[in-house]
DNA sequence: GCCAACGTTGGC
DNA sequence: GCCAACGTTGGC
């Protein structure tokens, strides 16, 4: 079983969207990144989890956690001339892009936000979200740091 | 809005 | 294959 992060911009698609979307799954196409879409090819497996981020916004966060409900298939936009996602050089025989489906297991309790993780850098190690100038958009989280992270969350109210 | 980081492109 | 130019990401 694998762990990931996923980031995404809120203003484009974050948790209040899926959320809201048909049985709170969503396809996670468009990456046009190759290390990220070696691990959407190669890495993410069906049942593996992963931190829902949001990037690009006043307070980066993890706010939810994801599953993976299919795992790496071609991302047909890239066949697709009029999608903003098209790739020429991508085609059904030989494609470049991949994709893979999501679904939202839980929102957070709260936020845990990038500068609370940067306070953890000595527990979290050699976390890909807190390299310097980090742009991965799919990343991977060691078993280690997943159960870490979750333990900054708070558990029952009492 | 700014800027650092860094991936991609294209000329040579 | 090198490297400058350029575009994008993403935190602040």
């Amino acid at each position: 079983m694998g762990y990931w992060l996923l980031k995404s911009e809120p203003v484009a698609f974050g948790l209040v969207d899926l959320t809201a979307a048909p049985n709170q799954t969503t396809t996670w196409e468009g990456v046009r990144n190759y290390q990220a879409r070696n691990f959407l090819r190669d890495g993410l497996q069906l049942g593996d989890q992963a931190f829902f981020y949001h990037s690009s916004t006043i307070r980066p966060a993890i706010v939810g956690i994801v599953e993976v409900v299919r795992a790496g298939y071609p991302d047909e936009t890239a066949f697709d001339p009029i999608s903003p996602y098209y790739d020429a050089a991508s085609t059904p025989d030989q494609p470049r892009w991949y994709r893979v489906d999501i679904r939202l297991q839980r929102s957070l309790r709260r936020a845990i936000t990038l500068a609370e993780l940067k306070q953890h850098r000595d527990a979290l190690g050699d976390f890909a979200l807190l390299r310097r100038g980090n742009r991965l958009s799919v990343l991977p989280v060691t078993a280690a740091q997943w159960a870490f992270i979750l333990s900054l969350e708070p558990t029952a109210p009492f």
